[in-house]
RNA sequence: GCCGAGGUGGCGGAACUGGCAGACGCGUAUGCCUUAGGAGCAUAUGCCCUUGUGGUGUGAGGGUUCAAAUCCCUCCCUCGGCACCA
């Protein structure tokens, strides 16, 4: 009988279907596992075989878990807000709700296609009021507690999306979505207070099993350095400045100002319009400008004013340059050009004294010496080290009252808000009597109206604001009139919370049952792309911690577990890019080979978590293994197996599970293929028993083949329901190995031995062994060294 | 520049704690089968040569060791991230 895909495929997709197969038992008092996917957004492309990769890996990862007996929680949902939808509605007039709806379905049908066992009764959609209510709610909460503020601010701007962008969505100074320059826009804005959890978020990463590359980004991104605030007395006004390097002080000639320094309008510089100048043009420089021009410094001196350094009272120069960013510590440095790179540059290019008070072995001549050292030129704190000249000089200072230890952090507050449609409405009005205020719990959800124009205004206005109706409102507080919040929440706001609501997901009273959330949090393994690393995974953490101190959820981390899917590369060895033309459609290979086969191709590519291209011959190969497999299985008749059989199915059984432990997906489906090789080549039967077994094994990766074959073998009941195997070891146990015999540490010959041969027996075996004679023949014997059943090495002169 | 991951046949990749390098798959070659083959089956397949009881081989060079893809040092390259953060 043929391997016939189609037809089984559909037949034990019906059957899951049908029967429940895959809900999550609530009522189950087994140990519980929460593994879940990151959820897709749902495009008019559908999915393509690299997302799989991913839902396959925690499929099988689910599949096993059920085999082990625990209770698994495995969801799916959509992350449905966000920009593409709503270009689209801009280019069509179609409402993103109904793109949406019909992206989610075909979305389902593929994954449905390649028998992902979600459990569909706990979808959620973001973009459902049900759910976004929740999302306003927390945001309440935010509010409520100080964590969400509007501020004027000059924010990243993206010109083409028409909306301002966090930090986090800029890469290169270009928009993360649509990859135009963004630029610099002085806007009202919702800020979240993220930085007042920078500490907890960092302290964090120390629980968790995350990939080292992701905690290294969210550890640099939120960047703590510790240093010291000194005052620095400029005409009888005070400036601030940041540093790490207090123990360079007496090496600081210059100070140099950010251009958006509120202190230079107040002071009489003597070149004020040539200062003005500079200040303009660092202004109007793009992003991009600023970066590309790292290398060349650029600033201008303050002349008639003169800083003091407090180490010395000396007076040093003053510059403003836009070396200096605004928006990182006081917006003012101490240059110290000896021992600092970009001090140095800027100091060679102007003129200005360069004094060394460091000194220390790596010390390169036309360079900055930027290592910690010995102090010297530092009067009372000469020959101090570095580290011991920070403390010292920082506490004479600070009995001063000129210094002040401090932290700082790169992480800036979260820019909340967006100037677009297809969004979470925040749940704010605006009154003119009473300010900003909040929505009351049982207004929620402020539902986002249906409107006809869904172009982006440009003004730093959403497209809500032109609905007057949907604007106008009655202020909650005092009844007058007021009028709603128009920006919308970003893309992220929904996927903060998203594997909460999973829990609990038609919950019509709370958020979720607490209960539900105590027996299933933290999430026990979570998969998805490391390109989320300073983003959703940032993001969410904050929201998770927030609500740990509401005492809303019982886990300081969401995720408990973390790794990261390699990309799928198209043949040719590029992302795969609709532009580009090189998407690989599952629905392409599942028509041409089965689902069972691509499921098993994308765990075979290789390392799961490395960027591999895909090759479509190597598809072939997988599906030969199935088509051997199949009628290997059906053209056994024997009822026992024999014992070296029986040996090799239990280790095959125990580098699956070995394997599977470590997340290692590609060598479990080499080692069937193995194993099949083995028994074809032997030209024996499998025995019922080891059928059975090989089946089990083999399911969580090709679920709907083994169902068949579980079924052919002769059971009425799904192969779901069987328990997941443990190899017995004792019926592996060689007698006899193969020792390797070494001269020289070169292979000469490999020997038959008992188990457990002494090192003296089989010293004799090795020396009396003809070919090991031709080496070691009219030698002497230096030395012979014995690793027990694996090999012996002779050393001869 | 800094941080992270990595470099093994023609290709994707295996290799436990230092102990037979190249499992498994693709590709290729030869043969069989076939009206036919982008199907199936069998055998071979790291490289080199004088084809042997041979040499050599895991980015390069050095070191430790009886023994190194694996440990140490120096360097090169690729990918990902960050990037004037004082």
């Amino acid at each position: 009988m043929e391997y016939n895909f189609k037809e089984i495929e559909k037949k034990w997709q019906n059957y899951w279907e049908e029967n429940n197969s895959y809900k999550t038992r609530e009522d189950s008092n087994n140990p519980k596992f929460y593994v879940l996917d990151m959820f897709p957004y749902p495009s008019g492309e559908g999915i393509h075989v690299g997302h799989l990769k991913g839902y396959v890996a925690t499929d099988i990862i689910a599949r096993v878990k059920r085999a082990q007996g625990f209770n698994v929680l495995y969801p799916m949902g959509w992350d449905a807000f966000g920009l593409p939808a709503e270009n689209y509605a801009i280019k069509t007039g179609i409402h993103p709700e109904i793109t949406t709806e019909k992206n989610i379905g075909n979305i389902k049908r593929q994954m449905k296609m390649v028998g992902l066992s979600y459990d569909w009764s706990r979808e959620i959609n973001t973009t459902d009021p049900e759910y976004y209510k929740w999302t306003q709610w927390i945001f309440l909460k935010l509010f409520e507690n100080g964590l969400a503020y509007k501020k004027l601010l000059p924010i990243n701007w993206c010109p083409s999306c028409k909306t301002g962008l966090a930090n986090e969505e800029v890469v290169d100074g270009k928009c993360e979505r649509c990859g135009t320059e963004t630029t610099k826009k002085d806007i009202e804005q919702w800020v979240l207070k993220i930085t007042d959890y920078a500490d907890k978020l960092l302290e964090g990463l120390d629980d968790i099993d995350w990939p080292e590359k992701i905690k290294e980004m969210q550890k640099n991104w939120i960047g703590r350095s510790e240093g010291w605030e000194i005052k620095f007395l400029v005409n009888s006004k005070e400036v601030s400045v940041f540093t790490t390097r207090i123990d360079t002080l007496f090496g600081c000639t210059y100070l140099v100002l950010a251009p958006e320094h509120p202190l230079i309008k107040e002071l009489d510089i003597e070149n004020r319009n040539e200062v003005l100048e500079y200040i303009e043009k660092a202004k109007n420089k793009s992003e991009r400008e600023r970066i590309s021009e790292v290398k060349d410094k650029t600033g201008v001196e303050l002349k008639r004013v003169k800083a003091v350094n407090p180490a010395n009272n000396k007076e040093i120069k003053i510059f403003v340059a836009d070396y200096v960013l605004s928006h990182y510590g006081t917006g003012a440095v101490m240059a110290v050009p000896a021992h600092d790179e970009r001090d140095f540059d800027f100091a060679k290019k102007y003129g200005i004294e360069i004094i060394e008070v460091i000194k220390g072995e790596n010390k390169k001549e036309g360079a900055a010496f930027i290592e910690d050292g010995i102090l010297f030129n530092s009067s009372e704190f000469d020959n101090l080290n570095s580290e011991e000249g920070r403390e010292k000089i920082g506490e004479y200072l600070k009995k001063q009252g000129k210094a002040e230890k401090k932290i700082n952090y790169k992480l800036r507050d979260w820019v909340f808000s967006r100037q677009r449609y297809w969004g979470e409405p925040i749940p704010i009005v605006h009154c003119e009597k009473c300010g900003m205020v909040p929505a009351s719990e049982s207004e929620l959800p402020i539902k986002l109206p249906h409107i006809e124009k869904y172009q982006p205004t440009g003004t730093g206005e959403s497209p809500l604001a032109a609905i007057s109706d949907w604007v106008n409102v009655k202020c909650p507080k005092c009844g007058g009139p007021g009028k709603r919040e128009t920006n919308t929440m970003p893309q992220w706001a929904g996927s903060c919370w998203y594997y909460l609501r999973y829990l609990d997901n038609n919950n019509k009273k709370e958020i979720f049952d607490k209960e539900k959330e105590k027996k299933w949090m933290p999430v026990d393994l979570y998969v998805g792309g490391a390109e989320h690393a300073v983003l959703h995974l940032l993001y969410s953490r904050f929201w998770h911690k927030f609500l740990y101190d509401l005492g809303i959820v019982s886990t300081k981390e969401p995720f408990y577990k973390l790794r990261n899917i390699g990309l799928i590369l198209a043949p040719d060895g590029q992302k795969m890019s609709k532009s580009k033309g090189n998407v690989i459609s599952p629905d392409q290979i599942v028509n041409e080979f089965g689902a069972d086969t691509l499921r098993l191709y994308e765990m075979f590519m290789g390392p799961f978590d490395q960027a591999i291209g895909w090759n479509t011959q190597g598809v072939k190969g997988v599906y030969r293994f199935l088509s051997k497999f199949w009628d290997l299985i059906l053209e056994c008749k024997n009822e026992k197996s024999s014992k070296e059989i029986i040996a090799e199915v239990h280790k095959l059984n125990k580098k699956v599970n070995d394997d599977l432990i470590k997340m290692k997906f590609n060598t479990p489906v080499a080692f069937f293929m193995e194993f099949l090789n083995f028994v074809v080549g032997k030209k024996e039967e499998l025995g019922k028993e080891e059928i059975e077994r090989v089946l089990i094994l083999l399911s969580p990766f090709a679920p709907h083949f083994c169902e068949e074959l579980w079924e052919k073998i002769g059971h009425n009941t799904s192969i779901l329901l069987e328990k997941w195997p443990e190899a017995d070891s004792s019926l592996f146990k060689e007698e006899k190995v193969f020792l390797v015999v070494q001269v020289n540490g070169k292979v000469r010959e490999k020997v038959e031995v008992d188990v457990n041969i002494s090192k003296e027996e089989a010293e004799n075996v090795a020396k009396e062994n003809e070919r090991v004679k031709r080496w070691t023949e009219g030698k002497e014997i230096e030395e012979v060294f014995f690793v027990p059943n694996k090999l012996i090495n002779i050393v001869v002169k």
